[in-house]
DNA sequence: GTTTAGCACTCGAAGGGCGAGAGTGCTAAA
DNA sequence: TTTAGCACTCTCGCCCTTCGAGTGCTAAAC
């Protein structure tokens, strides 16, 4: 990439800050007048020739002001951009609400979204905390009827999963909490292959059980992340750029296939980082569905245990600076709240979060 | 309500056909063209004139062709409307999918979101079923870190809910395991009252968690439903009335404002009922944002036991016999599913939607 | 060498005028 | 009671013009 001079960096920032603040391309002349500058429009005219040459801005048509390419946008995010970090007050009311509900870890998944998606002002999107590698906690076998019975199996971190058994023949409750009880003890903190290992030993009913545990520990580990919590649908719709119908249908299509946003959300290598923050700026060639979108994720959790992946989704000329910051600070809460809550680990955050 | 001739249903009838096929006002030439009547347009044009004069149409401006107004399709869906069932291959296609994924309750609730959205070609919104008064069946605690315990709770029918718990001080999990069994033993069955009238005989421990497991039936009982699953967003973005941007944003808030969509849950008692289902149009009245939307709405489940909503969301010209057949025929669908599956009951609806 | 004033040129957005077409209500005849 | 005929109305789409913001280029100023 091309070294620029500073003068350019801080043109090129001006543009873009104006584009998102205004959603119209930028001319020469307002932006010397709305930033009372120093130089004059012809030499902001020739920067921004400059700058077009390079790729990083581009006319829609001769004779119109300029407009962030997706190469400005890269660019700017990743060498321009100021980390900035949330204002305290924000941060002490975010928290305060987190900690209100340290209850209910859905409500967490939630209340991120909303947050996210109010102080981002695009649309948000999370997915609870998930283990990397299930292991088993707990098992229960509960009858319903006849030859149905609940499964209800929960992973190390807190996970719950359930799913209705046929049996071959039915069993009455005693037996099945004596086989859950002994399947506890006896794979307690195994995960599948050390499960595994040792169901030669099993026969009858447990070795039934155990095969529907694997199954479903199987589909577990395999599952990248089980719901999406998406929140601030309307705050995409309300940009420009999505207002024309035929935009704001494939834009909603978007956030609401579901498929999409799984493999978003497992997605790790990404072309540009900042401080553990992953920035997507128009499906960076590769999703061609995403041509008119950007993307700020990050994830939260205990490394190695569980994680989720927490994002915000908006136009092109979203607000980079403000969905970082907001997506990092929420990545360390709720990561502090996973460890706090769900593991026994030290706290890695909470002084950075709260201080 | 004013009774109309023959002719004058028919004419209504034929004019809100077209007006859901084309989205256009509906004009006396056109109608007559259309569909090859034997009567003349200037016929047409008086009884049209007539129905107007009762409110049951109206026209956008002088000189333009007729559309129904919300009294119209009130009085086309109470009276004229013929219901007409799904075809047969049509059901035995979505029986099949769902009993071939009998393991999971929350996989019965998005595939319903989808079949409707799709049936229907509009939004829809299924609830879980959700018990109309909560009976505990099972009562697991885990420990998970020190004083925080995560307690799992098993109602009757199915449902499971988990909350984190922070106790005084630490308690092993031995001890905790025993106390869960000593309380499932005990309160195995009973609902809230139940559970209170004899709480007195415990203590310590046992007293701790009984008072938190009262809390959570409670919240279980006040919920009406817990989550909303939605589908089918993107088809009602595509209608007409939906596409410009101010009207596409309301469409929206309705469909992301949780609250709405859960009073509309509970509601039971509507003003239109047709076969046990409930079509709500144009917001009645009383719902100042759902004045361009009709509703169509049904419940099903075991009665008494648990139940669920499903609906269907369009526009007010939206095809209400096709949303009334799919929502009737799948509301029957998973009525049988968790009878059989969650309770053990007889089988209310099966011949009916197998044969 | 860099910056800036001046200027001709370009192009989209906004507004006005116009004709076509669909639809109506009314009247009078069948 | 139904229908043909007719004058009238109103929207929609189209074209045209104007307006103004913005550009690139050139030559002068710093």
């Amino acid at each position: 990439m091309v070294e620029l001079s500073e003068r350019q960096k801080f043109i090129l920032t001006l543009v873009i800050h104006e584009y998102i603040r205004t959603a119209q391309p930028v001319g020469s002349q307002a932006l010397v007048a709305r930033y009372n500058l120093t130089i004059s429009s012809a030499t902001v005219r020739n920067e921004m020739a400059v700058l077009t040459e390079y790729g990083l801005l581009r006319q829609p048509h001769t004779s119109a002001g300029r407009v962030p390419t997706e190469e400005g946008y890269r660019y700017f995010v990743s060498r321009l951009i100021r980390a900035t970090d949330l204002p305290d007050t924000t941060r002490r009311t975010i928290s305060h609400q987190f900690y209100q509900m340290r209850h209910d870890v859905e409500q967490w998944v939630r209340l991120a979204a909303s947050v996210l998606a109010h102080q981002s002002r695009a649309a948000s999107l999370v997915t609870p905390p998930h283990p990397e590698k299930a292991r088993l906690k707990h098992l229960e076998l509960i009858a319903t009827r006849g030859r149905q019975v609940l499964m209800v199996l929960v992973m190390v971190g807190g996970e719950v999963r359930q799913r209705i058994l046929t049996l071959n023949e039915p069993v009455a409750q005693e037996l099945l909490s004596q086989s859950a009880d002994r399947l506890t003890q006896l794979f307690q903190g195994q995960d599948v292959e050390g499960i595994r290992a040792r169901t030669s030993q099993l026969s009858g009913l447990d070795a039934d059980v155990i095969a529907w545990v694997i199954e479903d520990m199987i589909e577990a580990n395999s599952e990248v992340a089980g719901e999406v919590y998406l929140d601030g649908l309307t705050n995409v719709l309300a940009e420009p750029e999505f207002t024309g119908s035929e935009e704001a249908r494939r834009a909603l299509r978007i956030l609401e296939e579901r498929s999409l946003l799984q493999d978003l959300a497992a997605r790790t290598v990404m072309s540009n980082t900042v401080g553990g923050i992953q920035v997507l700026i128009g499906g960076e060639g590769t999703w061609d569905e995403l041509r008119p979108w950007s993307i700020v994720l990050g994830s939260y959790g205990a490394p190695g245990l569980a994680t989720g992946t927490l994002g915000v989704l908006g136009p092109l000329r979203m607000s980079y600076g403000r969905a970082i910051s907001t997506v990092r600070f929420l990545s360390g809460l709720l990561s502090d709240l996973v460890a706090e809550t769900l593991f026994d680990e030290p706290l890695n955050y909470k002084g950075e979060n709260l201080s």
